[in-house]
DNA sequence: TGTACGCCCTGTACTAACTACAGGTTCAAG
DNA sequence: CTTGAACCTGTAGTTAGTACAGGGCGTACA
């Protein structure tokens, strides 16, 4: 399989591929002679899980550490389980602040009567920084 | 006032401020005969219109945007209103989006039994894709 | 007056996680 | 044999800054 069709397999962006080959998160797949990439089951099966970890919110670097712990089986269920649980509390600490901006903005667009004429609180809540 | 004392009072990077005046969403201020930068209370009241929006997560674009309105007093409340509401929207999507992926990361982490065996479902889930 | 130290100046490189493009080669169908 | 798609490489651009190198100023103190 070439790279056009794993991305296709994949839904991974071809340009995508060729990144994750060259920061090291992919092994070098094989080459035909004229240098075109051939890439094995195991190579498809190593994206899917790269590309389920990124759906799940993982950096690139927690994903290089989740392979390099699979790659060298130097992991227990209790590591990966930390590793989640942290991951875990990074997401719930976005929603959570990601409400309060939610809140102010609900806040600040109340505050307006949608109108045409130019007096604006928002604005004005804005540049008196009173919000 | 210059540079630095404006960085520590409006609590901003000093080099983000070199930054905002180089793309343009801070005017560029005025200088001593030696070339220092020297603030008024209109840059301070800008910047702090610029790092409140940037809190409420607005993009440079969007505050851009804002800024270019309040200049050219060129807006009425209900331009400003929409602007908010469909800000406000994605903020909302980004926060359902994360809400998934927290219940994603909790039933994939209730699986584990936290041992120190290294059989792990979070491992076997995203190997074989089936979460 | 000298000097030491802190602040300021500039341009450039780096971050994350890709995406896009230019310029060239190879493959496969007709 | 030709043509167009798909592949190759390296490099630049994206967002919103941050960091650093190498130099110039400004002032407090001896």
């Amino acid at each position: 399989m070439k790279r056009g069709e794993l991305a296709k397999l994949s839904g991974c962006n071809i340009e995508t591929i060729r990144y994750y080959e060259n920061i090291g998160i992919l092994h070098a797949p094989d080459r035909t002679p004229a240098g075109h990439r051939v890439y094995s089951k195991d190579d498809q099966s190593r994206l899917r899980f790269i590309l389920r970890t990124r759906e799940l919110g993982f950096s690139i670097e927690e994903i290089r550490n989740l392979l390099s712990m699979v790659d060298t089986n130097d992991y227990t269920c209790g590591d990966i389980h930390a590793l989640t649980i942290n991951h875990l509390k990074s997401i719930s600490q976005k929603i959570s602040d990601l409400k309060l901006l939610e809140d102010s903005l609900l806040a600040i667009s109340n505050e307006c009567e949608k109108g045409d004429a130019p007096e604006c609180p928002i604005i004005e809540a804005l540049v008196s920084n009173k919000l």
